[in-house]
This record gives C-alpha cells, sequence and structure tokens, in this order.
DNA sequence: GCAAAAGTGTTTCCATTACACCCATGA
DNA sequence: TCATGGGTGTAATGGAAACACTTTTGC
C-alpha cells in the first residue's frame, strides 16, 4: 500500500479500530478501589507503552461484538456490562501514522472474576490513582479519566454497582461499591432502603457471617422488566452479553486446533490499536 | 480498488463517515414541533432516499470539525450546540457495499435562523412527526429517533431549550419549548421560579408585546462558569462553536474563486454518506 | 454480657406540585 | 372596565438526609 508524505497521509480518511475500558474492583485492596487492565504495545508507535485492549472492526461484527471480541482474547474475561463510551478521533491521535480513530467502549467485570485472572506479561492491572506516569500510548489517559467519570455519573442506579460486586453481595458491600466509586460518604441506613424499594434488588436466602456479629442477608441483582429504565441504553447486559460471548467462543473454536485449546498466547499477543 | 466479492468485501475494516442529526422548532407551527432537514442521496445505494447530512472525516481535523463541516456545507446553517451521539455500526447496514461506520453528531439551531432557511431541491426540513414513510436512507430513521430521545433527555437544564429558541426569548416562550419536547404539560409560575432559580438566565431588560395584555420581559441564557455543569461533556457550544464556524469559512474561502461566493450549489450537492 | 454489625423508626428538611391570587397592559 | 396573559404567594406532598434506636450474632 503506498501513500505519500505525512501531510498527505494525514488528509485520507482515518481508519477505524475499537479499544475497551475495562473497570472492576481491586480485590486485594480493602477498601474497594477500582482497577483496569492494560496492555503492553509490541508495534510502533508507542512501542513498550500501555495501552487500552483493542482490535480491529471487521464489517461483518457489531461494534459491540468487536469490542466484546477484543476485551475477550486479550484478557480472557466475561463483562457484566458493556456500553459505547465515545469515538475518539482528530490529528493529534495519529503520531505520524495514519490517522485513526477509535470507538471506544467501557465494561465493567465482577470482583470475584477479577481476582482470579491470572497476570501475564503483557496484561497488567493498575490502579486507577495509580497508572503509569508516563508511559500510556497515545490519548488513553484522557479516555480512561473520561470512562471514570461516566462511571461515577452512571451507578445512581444498583445496576452499576451490582455487576462490580458480582452475582449476589451484602447491602454492606454493595454500599462499600457506591463509597469507593464516587468517593463521597453514604448513610447505610438510608442506602439500604433506596436499594430495596428500587425493587431491582432480591434476596437469596442466604446469609453471610463474617466476624463474631449478625451475619448479613445476601441479594442478587434483577433487572426489572419495566422496560423503559433509560429511554436508550445501548448498552448489553444479561442475555445480549451471553450472546456475544457465545458468537466469541464459537469464533476461537473455528481457529484453533483442538477444542478447549482456545485460549493460546497467540490470541493473547498484544491486541492493540489506537 | 479491487475489492473481491460481497462476503471478503464484508470482513474488510469498515469505512468511516459523519452524519448530524440537526433538531430545530418549526417556525410555521404555532405550537412549537421539532423538525429536521434531511437531504436527498444523489448515489447508490438509496439513491433518491432522504438521508441525514453527512461526509467524510479527514484525518487533518477533528471529528467535530468534520460534522460542523457537514453540516454547514449542506444547510448553510450554524448550530448551537454540537454533540457525538453515537457510533453506528455493523453488517446489517452495508448493503451490499463497503461496511460502513458512522460517527452520528446531533446540533440544535435556533428557531430564528432555521426559518430564514430558503429550501432546496436536494434539502427539505421534515417535522419530527412525520418524515417519509418509506424512503429513508439505511438506518437514518433509527439514528433519528435516538437523537430524539437524546434531546427528551437533555433538556431538563435551561440549556438545551434556550439553544432550540434562540439568543433571547420569554419565559412563556421557553415553556413552550419544554412543552413541545416531553409532550407535557408543565404548570407555568413553577417553570418560571425553576427556570429563574437555576441562575442560568437572565434578563434582558427589554420587554415584549404581544397582544392585549402586559408585556412580557424578556431573557438571554447565560451559562454558568460554575464548571462542572456536567462532569464531562463533549458538548460544543459558545466559543468552540464559533471557532469551528471560522474554520469552516476560511476553507470554504479557500476553495471558492471570489469572496462571498463560497454557499454555491456545487458545496451542496448531497454530500451524504451512510 | 459485650462488642460489632444488621437492620428499623422517626424527625427534619427541602424541592416539587397544585392552585389561588394579584398585577400590568391594550382595547 | 374587562379580558388576557404576566407574575407572585402559599399550603400540601413526598422523598432524601440525619441520626437515635433495637436486634442478632460470636465470643
Amino acid at each position: 500500500m503506498g501513500y505519500g508524505n505525512v501531510s498527505e497521509r494525514l488528509r485520507q480518511p482515518p481508519q477505524v479500530g475499537v479499544s475497551v475500558v475495562i473497570l472492576a474492583l481491586d480485590p486485594d485492596s480493602e477498601h474497594g478501589r477500582l482497577w483496569l487492565p492494560l496492555v503492553r504495545r509490541v508495534r510502533q508507535p508507542f512501542l513498550g507503552c500501555w495501552a487500552l485492549p483493542g482490535g480491529d472492526i471487521r464489517g461483518d461484527r457489531t461494534l459491540a461484538q468487536s469490542a466484546y471480541e477484543a476485551l475477550e482474547s486479550t484478557t480472557d474475561l466475561h463483562p457484566s456490562y458493556l456500553e459505547q463510551l465515545h469515538a475518539f478521533g482528530g490529528p493529534d491521535r495519529s503520531r505520524g501514522g495514519l490517522p485513526m480513530v477509535s470507538i471506544v467502549y467501557w465494561a465493567l467485570v465482577g470482583e470475584a472474576e477479577a481476582g482470579d485472572f491470572a497476570e501475564r506479561d503483557n496484561v497488567r492491572w493498575f490502579p486507577e490513582s495509580d497508572l503509569p506516569s508516563l508511559d500510556i500510548a497515545f490519548d488513553h489517559r484522557e479516555i480512561i479519566a473520561y470512562a471514570l467519570a461516566r462511571l461515577r455519573t452512571r451507578i445512581e442506579y444498583p445496576d452499576i454497582a451490582a455487576r462490580l460486586v458480582g452475582p449476589t453481595f451484602t447491602l454492606r458491600q454493595l454500599h462499600g461499591v457506591y463509597e469507593a466509586v464516587t468517593g463521597t460518604v453514604l448513610d447505610l441506613p438510608n442506602f439500604r432502603r433506596k436499594m430495596l424499594a428500587s425493587g431491582e434488588i432480591e434476596e437469596t436466602g442466604e446469609t453471610l457471617r463474617e466476624g463474631r456479629h449478625r451475619p448479613a442477608a445476601v441479594y442478587r441483582y434483577v433487572p426489572r422488566r419495566d422496560a423503559g429504565e433509560r429511554p436508550y441504553a445501548y448498552a448489553l447486559t444479561g442475555d445480549r452479553l451471553a450472546e456475544l460471548d457465545a458468537r466469541a467462543r464459537s469464533a476461537a473454536a473455528a481457529m484453533s486446533p483442538g477444542p478447549g485449546a482456545s485460549s493460546g498466547d497467540d490470541a493473547l499477543s498484544a491486541l492493540t490499536t489506537v
């Protein structure tokens, strides 16, 4: 493919890719801080820098599918929430290469899952407040800040917090997530009432002992089928996500030689774009 | 450019473009309904159908600039608000051609400006509730619905309504906009207090006579510099928009032979993409 | 019994709602 | 002076915030 000099390249229509900001609760931190996985780049530009997991967009996939596949193949995680964040573009983000537009998604994964993740050389989790100081590729630092801001405003609903904490939880745990994410202090009794009144939370019948005191009731999140929670929400949750998951699995199976061997390191080899 | 058969084309990385949903108040309608301009396509696919104004993305422009230029060159309008809506993609929207991703913006223009617009063959304004029934290109009908839904949820702030109605307005006019957009009935006295309490509205000192009764005070919208109105807002307003406008003008001047002749029909020749 | 967290009750406060009312103006 | 919309006052409502309180458990 012959392209001209730099200024000619800049006038070309840009390439498109997807990236994903994957947010989870750090299970090692007692006070529930957020962390996220970054991938080390193995190509120029920004070789060796940390970048958001990403990949190409294929014409025969939806954008969400492309995002899911990028996420799943680099980190082996299965998000409980996936939503388009923003499309980023412009002259600042090309760095001498071809201009690039990234459609960025943000994803949430449950605490348990983020914990049982085995770290690899080219993927590492960083606490939200302790990102690498210099070597973050492109404008990914600002994109992360943007995703965190979105998370903080979206968390008014039980939904988001429940997806961060995992399938079941006590009200105190959920409360902790809210406090960690918003950085504020919330009255626990009022919080409890509000969550229960939302109708999106349901007792499992189990209880959880955690010290020499009264055990707490365990709840699960139940999306209300009220329909119109939020009038326009292109977020993927529940069944829609399972669908994407099934697709990703069958695609992986088709590419791998034997069954069950679909998560080799070749699939993990630093899928990153701008 | 040699591309293979259909299924091979579908696997190619998609092209990118911008489209804009331009919303305004229909000045002919007394009860303040919304309308928007669509452009007739002069190319396959969907030749002859109505489509959102759109254009290409250039690597040396920001996405918002590209959206502004698409909007300005097709309709000669100058929006008072411009914000990214969503990126649309996926296999459904290629129609046998190359796969296409559209980054869609939504824009607001003031009532006065939308009124003084001269209709042209290939651009026509349609009331929101009376879009062409069949011949809308691609998925643009759903995109319009999505933009309208966004407008309806965003309008809680004085901001959005003020930009629809124009630079100055009476509280009753503003009230009418709210009722038209939300489709609900609002108590006028309470509405008035709420707007004034927001601190984002300021008396101009003028009054407006409209019948054989007391004249109404005229107000203007004053964005509060409180900063954090909305925590992350990539919306363009005020100065930032003026900047885009200046850029678009100078670009147009550079392309046209004489001064002031920059809005010939060549610039209007149906810039539409998916 | 005692410590600690689970869970409940109650009061206060504030923003929204509903609606009655007065005011300014032109005909 | 009267019709009409501009503009103000105020009581009722409902939900969020603050915090005192009771209950259940392990040791």
